[in-house]
DNA sequence: CCAAATCTTGACCGTATGGTCAAGACTATG
DNA sequence: CATAGTCTTGACCATACGGTCAAGATTTGG
């Protein structure tokens, strides 16, 4: 049995290595997936022995569940901030921008939570009909309401938001592809991202 | 070794079961990705027993590249299809209505890419760095000469292309996450898609 | 109808993998 | 500094998996 099942542990060791642990599976879960990803990778890249690791996780699973429930918080929490304003258009900009530079420095929390969606999203279908749901459908209330007063262009807020999710989370989940496109313009490839898709979300919200 | 290495293998057997295990591994792989999936699984999809897999690949690998190969071609036709127009707003509203036409129709084809790439390509990268960026290029060239000559409004070609991609298949991809997210509203989905991201690229090009 | 070619599969092999365990090493604390 | 609690790991186990093979079943072509 693990003996650090909360992220609350007790002893200093205990949070260093749980620490190490999810750290490094983030680094091989991201890379490989569930499937294809192996304890002993795990320990390699954390620089632990397999029997350590499994220390202080019940099972392979255990660190994934993990990993996946630390995200879905980080990964809300931009759409949560999106609130009423009296600019919309700016406020949907900077969540567009915010999801942009969450693709740009949590490249492996993206990849992870792409990998779990590909494959029916097995461990956490519960957590998008519950919590994403209802926070998704607050928000297209939020945005209808926008379109309502005129404040922005008629659109289709669910669609609204899937097109910032996929423009977004590509430039980290496809990274690959953007980079042998692009060839050698690569460098700043974030930074021109950012300028597109400010001006295709402007141009098409923008009453 | 296998008998039927080719696509234009000899006998009416060797056609009919290279056929039936390619769409059997479509299944598993679009599902499970590369390492997810088991030769069992395509066996038992396909009403196989694994040694007669085995008898028409080589190997795991095989298949799986034998897809991914095939998959290029079709991935890549929209793209080459579109060309110059004297409305290339509509031109481009057509290859974007053909990306999402394919991931309606072709769902497995589009996970089984996306798996890829978030592995990091390692079965494909030639081909990104050689004929998707050479084609990729030529359209870009092709979207800039219109901007030139004002015949769209001003964008980014890559990032534009990028953003029909990923709006796109995101579709497919993220299947399982789109209907938690729409609830109820599901059964349009494809519909409604169209006329938002119809509507978001007629806007940002639209001089 | 027969023989050659093709097709099929049960049994098997070596390795990889998730996970266990007991024995020993280390650390904290009285 | 002793000792109880915590931590670490080599050795091991059962299963899963990719792949082989030889022997039999089926199809093809003359």
């Amino acid at each position: 049995m693990a003996r650090a099942a909360g992220t609350k542990g007790k002893t200093r060791i205990q949070q260093e290595k749980t620490d190490l642990i999810l750290d490094a599976a983030l680094n091989v879960f991201s890379k490989f997936g569930f499937r294809g990803s192996t304890i002993d990778q795990i320990a390699l890249e954390a620089g632990l022995s397999k029997p350590n690791i499994l220390y202080y996780f019940d099972s392979k699973e255990t660190i994934h569940a993990m990993l996946l429930s630390r995200l879905l918080e980080k990964w809300l929490e931009p759409l949560e901030r999106m609130q009423d304003s009296n600019d919309p258009v700016a406020e949907i900009c900077v969540y567009v921008t915010r999801k942009l530079e969450m693709a740009r420095d949590y490249p492996r929390e993206s990849r992870l939570f792409a990998n779990e969606i590909l494959q029916g999203a097995p461990h956490i279908i519960n957590e998008l009909s519950g919590p994403l749901h209802d926070l998704t459908q607050l928000k297209a209330d939020l945005i209808q309401s926008w379109v309502s007063a005129g404040k922005i262009a008629p659109v289709n807020p669910h669609h609204l938001i899937f097109s910032i999710w996929s423009t977004t989370q590509h430039y980290a989940d496809f990274d690959v592809q953007v980079k042998a496109v692009l060839g050698t313009h690569t460098n700043n490839r974030f930074e021109t991202a950012a300028r597109h898709l400010n001006k295709m979300f402007r141009a098409l919200l923008t009453p």
